[in-house]
Order: structure tokens, then sequence, then C-alpha cells
DNA sequence: TTGGAATGTCAACAAGGCTGACGTAACTTG
DNA sequence: CAAGTTACGTCAGCCTTGTTGACATTCCAA
């Protein structure tokens, strides 16, 4: 997007101090991120992973277990021992797919859909007070710059979604 | 820092939609963020927890345990079976405090200090490509969301080495 | 001299990753 | 229609990295 090498422009912020600077700032950043569902979760018989199973069956309805696979990033082994646990406790259902029978769909019930706004809410509002406090220009470059870290098949889910 | 309430600026960028989109920037970044080392620890014996001691031992030289554990934020039991592997496989050296006798104050050893240029090296390239594709503004906008997203303890942990 | 701080260590446990192997239902293709 | 492939579930076992609790040692400081 920016080119910064055209007009003689400083590439002092590409010094070996402001990439590590940088790299703590996501580790640090991460775990403030993290922290707020992590307290809610605790209370719960639930971890992290349950909270991104039910993150992005909220967001996709309808979606199937495999497509979920590739989202996440985990075997199947691992997701199901999660899902397994949300059918049970009776937060997300499983439909049989319409047009190819093999699939699952997933969907949130009720009470998935009341945990996942108590979870998101939480992070949300961490994430509210952080734009409101850098603004929106700063907002617009953390964006950038978080999209350019990732891999691109990790991008590709990403942008799949409506951008705003 | 920016303020984004005067002058009558658009709020827009604080919708839920919009937090949903940096939610999930966080998650697929922070993935590409860790990739690459967490596929040279994977031959190694040594995992994610192991270059974090191994990250901020070389950022700070000689810092004791107690402090470790306070940046890192874990059990001293966790934290010790980490150092006691990187100590038997002359990695990381211990000694004695000065002052304090009892504290043991951390170093890397040549072998310690070639492993962590080894993975810092391949974590920083990720994130100067990032940085270079984004550019300056963008690279500054990153830092502020970032550091307003930390809990401030870990904020003050980020801050105390030099800021560039 | 005594309490508390800094550290190490043993044991046990949990979450959440992983691999490998196997089973079944359903779609697809020759 | 038969054979192969795909989507999914499941059993078993292992690893890393976190947790708690308990206890020992060493040493600083009042």
């Amino acid at each position: 997007m920016a080119d910064n090498t055209s007009g003689g422009e400083s590439l002092l912020f590409l010094t070996d101090e402001n990439l590590r600077k940088g790299i703590e700032a996501m580790f640090f950043a991460y775990r403030g991120f993290t922290s707020d569902p992590d307290r809610i979760l605790d209370g719960l018989d639930y971890g992290r992973a349950h909270h991104r199973a039910v993150h992005f069956i909220n967001r996709s309805p309808g979606l199937s277990v495999g497509h979920l696979l590739d989202i996440l990033g985990v075997t199947k082994q691992s997701l199901n021992r999660v899902l397994r646990s949300l059918f049970d406790d009776g937060l997300v259902e499983a439909r049989v797919g319409k047009t190819d029978r093999r699939e699952r769909r997933l969907y949130l019930t009720p009470k998935g859909a009341a945990l996942e706004r108590n979870l998101s809410d939480a992070q949300r509002a961490r994430m509210r007070a952080a734009y409101r406090a850098a603004g929106p220009a700063a907002v617009a470059g953390f964006r950038t710059v978080l999209e350019a870290m990732m891999d691109p098949e990790q991008r590709r889910q990403y942008q799949k979604e409506g951008d705003t």
C-alpha cells in the first residue's frame, strides 16, 4: 500500500531496535487482548479454544466443521474435543448439510449466543477503549500492519467476511 | 494521545463490526507472528516458552528470576522447568547477584545468544516485511493501538526499556 | 536473632495442542 | 453399480506449558 521508499523517506522505522519494540508490543498486547475473555472462561468449564470456536460460529452461522478447521488451524481431534463439550452443554448445534449431507453445519443455540455475547462484549470493550484512545488514523495503521503480518492463507480467511 | 472526539470527527471506526475485524486481525496476525520461530523451535527440543525466556534475557542481560517472572506472567514452577533445560543445555547461565546474593542473574551463553539471534532473525524478518509494506505512519498507529491495548502493568514492563 | 524475601524443587493435575489408526456415511466418478 | 474419495467422528497416547500446594535453602534487614 504505502510506498515508503519513494521521495527519499527515512527508513529509520525499520531499525532492529524498532522491530524489537514491535515484537514486544505484540507479545504484551496479545496478553491484554485475551485476558478479559480468559477471566470469564475461567469460572466456566471452558477455555480459549471454546471461545475461538464460538466466535467463528457466531461470525458465520452454518459454517462446516471442515471450514472451521481451516480457520482455526488445528487438528480435527483437537477441535472435536471442544465441539463435543459445546454440543453436550447445548451451546452449539450441528445440522446436516442440505446439499452435501456429509457436512455438519454449525450454529449457536440461544444459550451459545449468550455466551458469545458475554465474551465478545468483554473483548470489544478493551478494543474499543484502545481504538478510542488511539484515534482513527492509528487504527487504520494498526489494521494495515496486522494484515501485512499474516500468512497469505490466513489473510484470505480474514478478508473473506465483509471488510468495512 | 490522539483526541478523536474533537472537531466533530466521525466515530464510525468504533462500530462493533470494526471492532470485530480488529479482534480477528489480532488473532490471525498473532498466528503469523509466532509461526516462524515456532517452526525453528520444532526441530530442537524447545518451545515457545523457551523463546520468550531467551528473548527477555537477551534484552536485559543480568535480570533476576523474579523480574523475569513478572515480565512473563507465569508461575515460578513453570518458568523453572524452562530455565532448567536452558541451563542444562548451556544456553543460559545464572550468576549469583552481587549486592543480593539470593538473586540469580541470568545471562545468555554464546550458544544461547546464537539461538536467540536465530529465532529473532526469523521473527524480525516478518516484522520488517510487514513494516515496510505498511509504511512508517501505519507502524506508528500500530504501536499506539497495541500500547493502548495492554494492561497498565504490562505497559510498564514494555516501556521500561528505551523507547525509540 | 528472627521474619520475610528470593529462589529451587517435588508432585500432581489440566488444557489444548499433536500423531496414528480406524470406522462410517455420503458423494463422485469410471 | 462398484470403487474411490471426502467429511466427519473417535479411541488411544503423547507433549508442552500452564496451574496449585508444600517444603527447603539461603540470605537480607530490622
